[in-house]
DNA sequence: TATTAATTCTACCTAAAGGTAGTAATTTAA
DNA sequence: TTAAATTACTACCTTTAGGTAGAATTAATA
């Protein structure tokens, strides 16, 4: 019960990024050694990310990364849809098929309110909301 | 962000049995066909739950499954335990290390309120409690 | 223009989750 | 006492997540 590395790892480097990015375009090297993330899973990642049009990336020397739009309209939630990591409306708890009112699981009604609220949760915050300083990275 | 297979599987099966097993002993054959769930990674799990002493087995012919304790005293979260599945109080949203109100991660305030819902109910629902009636299995 | 520091691409490797196969052991009942 | 129905054990297979390697491409600058 918790997100995959591969999102973890993806809402950390935008976090960072975002919160770095008016002094200097951000490397693969340095966002590697900052966040601990091994560098070529890294820029698999980074790949990922530039594609998804979240972030641009600059070649060549001295080129790097930025984030492509403001980092307030980017949500956590758009991250974890990448990495197929969302909660989706219609995910069971128990995994048996769609539940809804009509036809539920045995946990469906006590499930309901922690999902939405980390539905919520994941929707609202964005990176620029994460990305202030005094956190961990 | 869910539950893996296994630990699905096993609170579904644990739910089944104390729904029925004051009509017979549930063998792995009827499980299977029932929930749905292959058998020989059934039997897999059982072997697990057995060993847990959340089941003891019947061997032979005419075997099977039932309940070692009352439904009531089994809950969702020490199934979950057993698979590795159970929300820990240091796990941190964005697997950085362990989080505390000291040294926080991005969305450790955030986080704090789902998590302790989830952790909550996980910890007071039993398996009697999702063994009523009226739901999919 | 050559060097260097950067991203990108393609392909592969490793570990863990999920699942399968075959056989041994146990018990009941015909 | 043997056949059938059951769980238990050991070993393996498959798929996916996580991670690595190496070479190609790009662009600044000396």
């Amino acid at each position: 019960m918790q997100l995959n590395n591969t999102s973890q790892y993806a809402i950390r480097i935008l976090s960072y990024i975002a919160r770095k990015q008016d002094e200097h375009l951000l490397s693969a090297n340095e966002l590697s050694k900052i966040l601990n993330i091994p560098y070529k899973f890294l820029t698999k990642i980074m790949t990922k990310l530039v594609k998804a049009e979240f972030v641009e990336s600059v070649r060549g020397r001295d080129g790097g990364f930025r984030l492509k739009d403001d980092a307030q309209k980017i949500s956590v939630d758009d991250v974890l849809n990448l990495f197929n990591d969302s909660i989706k409306d219609e995910q069971c708890l128990l995994g048996i098929g769609a539940c809804d009112t009509q036809c539920k699981c045995a946990m469906h009604d006590q499930w309901m309110k922690p999902k939405l609220l980390i539905q919520k949760l994941f929707r609202k915050s964005s990176i620029k909301d994460i990305s202030k300083k005094g956190s961990k990275i």
